[in-house]
Parts: structure tokens; sequence; C-alpha cells
DNA sequence: AAGTGGTCTAGACCACGAA
DNA sequence: TCGTGGTCTAGACCACTTG
């Protein structure tokens, strides 16, 4: 027997989706108190299931007068993202090559002075391509206690796959630092796109749950093949 | 008598902050129930409160298990941002010189087909300033029906606060669109900065309340000035 | 005045973690 | 097994919009 894995709340929300697609834009939807009945459940509830809406843009509120359909939107909220999963987004096939994978010390310079080094960390640099075309250079640090054996892991697999599957560690949420640089005759050579080109430098640090660092990278990303689309609330 | 206007789960919220701060880094907070007793609250309520210390990285939730203190972060979760405020967060005196303003009509051309006219719309080109040094080119376009008088106000002013104040027009929420661009002479000229210098070029499109598009802007950022930090979540 | 969404309550049951 | 957080219920009252 099959058990019930999801939350009501999501059911209510996906069964409101597809209702809701057949209304126009700006049509009321039913009062909460209704909902609730129809669907036999309480008020709170539906109220869950319509905050999911409204969070992807479906639906808007007015106090005091109801919920109405919102107009379409395009983009979508900014999500955590690994390489692989943005490349099957944009219909690409993705690999990786991996140019170095070392265990480097701490009294060792670093990049950047974005990675400060307090124990011993590998460092591995590695090439993303999408249809066999260079679209991004990727340096990630991560501390040896994270994944002690990470050198003798497959990395031209996914490095988010590996920390979590063997390692337990999952990347939850992470902080970004974005800045637009030029290519110098450095990046041009390994990424083999011309020098002067526009490109977008990403620091990241990655946390899991627990809001414990477990990841930096920094990351080249060929401005001529890559964009940022994301909408944001006040 | 002053009424009471604050939602007691954000009156909450800051009870448990200032309580939070004195605690160590993954020190448990105490439980919902006990919570809910002590402040004599549902225990909804406190689930509440907790959900915006963590949507605030403060506290992190283990299932079973408890509440903890989280280890501290630097970057807060990225936000709607006017220009005039994001240079006060920098601590830059922000300035705004008009370029051009002007209405055109839907036939005329438009740069990029980032911006297609249905109707009559306003086109304003603005340079903004910190501390009088040049840091971005903004040109935003607003439909003639939003803000009919838009050029008798003082555009050097905000045009988020003009919207609203004026026309009860209110900028909810936001989609943009980031491309790194290399300035070219045009750019270089108005900016006052070298050609070839590294940018991001942000298209951006503004809504409503209820969905609707109130506003689209193209910007033009200065690299070595303008950098972009924000968290993501899983 | 009536109907809507917004907030809150008191209590129930489930799923998970630690001892 | 017991205590924790996760989900849900039924119902109350308030704030707002609309006729």
């Amino acid at each position: 027997m099959a058990k019930e894995e999801v939350r009501k709340q999501f059911r209510l929300a996906d069964l409101l989706r597809t209702e809701i697609s057949e209304l126009a834009v700006h049509d009321p939807i039913p009062g909460e108190r209704a909902l609730a009945e129809r669907f036999g459940t309480s008020r709170v509830t539906i109220r869950q299931a319509l905050a999911l809406l409204q969070d992807d843009g479906l639906i808007y509120t007015v106090h005091g007068s109801g919920s109405f359909v919102a107009p379409p939107r395009v983009v979508k909220q900014m999500r955590l993202h690994s390489f692989t999963e943005e490349m099957k987004q944009k219909g690409l096939k993705p690999t990786t090559k991996v140019i170095s994978a070392q265990l480097i010390n701490d009294d060792e310079s670093a990049i950047d002075d974005f990675v400060v080094l307090s124990e011993p960390a590998f460092r591995v640099e590695r090439l993303r391509l999408g249809n066999l075309e260079p679209l991004s250079l990727e340096i990630t640090y991560i501390n040896q206690s994270v994944a002690p054996d990470l050198l003798k892991e497959d990395l031209t697999k996914s490095l988010y796959h590996i920390l979590k599957s063997k390692y337990g560690q999952e990347v939850f949420s992470a902080d970004e630092h974005l800045t637009p640089i030029i290519i110098d005759q450095e990046y041009a050579k390994v990424m083999k796109i011309p020098a002067g080109s526009p490109a977008i430098k990403i620091q990241r640090t990655g946390y899991n749950a627990r809001g414990e660092e477990i990841e930096r990278s920094i990351s080249i990303r060929q401005g001529n093949r890559w964009d940022f689309k994301y909408s944001i609330r006040i």
C-alpha cells in the first residue's frame, strides 16, 4: 500500500494550478472559505496552498476583496542551481574537463583573498562545457575534513552530488558575489575565447542545512553565452 | 491610546532576536511549546516567528531534535532596491543628472528589442552618481497612461517615489535580466570612464501588486564600482 | 451591513531524533 | 520510548472592500 507522501497544501496547490490555468487574467478565484469546504480541508491549509501560488506569481490577493488570476510572467524565482541542472534547462549537453585536483595546505597562497585556508583543503579546477563549447571555468575549494577521499572520486561528475551521496553533505544555501570582468590572456587560453571578452566572476560560499560552510568556489563565466534572469520581491 | 499596530509574530521575532544574539553558535533554542507558554501565545504563532528568524539565517531547525543558533552570515537576502536606498546602504551620497526626458510614440524604434511599445510612453534617461562619480546610466520607460504628467515632476528624485506618491503605482516585484558587457565609446563618453571597461547591463521589468507591468528600464552599471551580493536557497 | 482576506488560538496527530 | 519539530483542524475575531 503506497503511503501518502505529499503534503496536502502541495496537492491542493496543484489542483488549483490547473483550475486557474483555465481562467482569464484578473478573474476572481473562489473565496478561501468556499475552497476549504469544497476540498474538505481547513482554511489555514487553503491559505498555505494559495501562498504557494502567490510565490509562483500565478495569483494576487487583495485584502477585503478576494484573490485573482495574475498576468503571466516569464521569469521564475532564482534558485540554487548546479551546473548540470542549468545545462539541462537550457537543452545543452553538459560535460566537464578536470584541469587539476590537489590537496593544498593552509600556508599556501590562494586566489583573490576570497579563499583563506584555515585547514588543509582540496582545490579542484574544472572547465565546464555545454555541447563541447567551454562556458565556465570553476575553481572549487573543499576542506579535507568535509570530504576526506575526494580525490578518489570521479570529478567529472557533479561535486554537489558527490558531497551529498558519499559524505552526507548537502549544499542547502549559498552566498554569491558577482562581478563583471574582462577575460585576460590566461583565461582566454584555457577557455578558448578571445581576450577582452565580457565575462562574469562569481565567488560563492556554500552552506549545509546547519549553516556551516562546506564549499567555496570561484567561477568565470563567458558573458556571450551566459546571462542571469531572476525576479525579486519587496 | 496607541493601537497595537505590529503583528505578534514580528514582535516575538524581535524579542527572540535579542535573546539569540547572546547565545553561542549551535546552542539550542527553547522548544516551541515552551516558548508558546512563556509568551502566552499559540504554537503556530511561535512557529511563524521562528520562520522569520530562519529566513534571516539566524537559526536552523532539525526535525525531531530542536532549533539552534546558526553560524553568522555576511550576505543578506536580495531585495528590491532603489538606487537611492542602495547608495545609502553603501554610505555614498546619491545624485541624479537627467540627460533627456520625452514622450515617444509607439511607432518609434526602441533600444535592444527589450522595450517594445504598445502605446505612447515616456523615456527618461538619467545618469546616477555616487559622491559625484558616475556609477550607472539608466533609461526608463513608463507608459503615459500610468503616469500622465510625469514630465512635470522633478526627475532627479526617485522615480519609484514619484510613481507611488503621485500616481498610486507601487513597484512590488520585478524581473531582471543581467548581462556582462564591455563599455563602448558612446557609453564611455557619457559615463566618463574608459572604453573597454567591464560593466553590467540590467534589463528590468517592474510590476505592481496586481502583477501588471508599470515600468521597464535598462541600466548600465560600471563594473569597477558595482558588484552584486545575494544569497540563495534550495 | 455583508463578505472577503489577515491573524491568532487550542488542540490533535504524525515523523523524526536521541537516549 | 519520549520529546522535538511538521502538518492540519475548527473556530474566533479583526481589517478591509464593496454595495
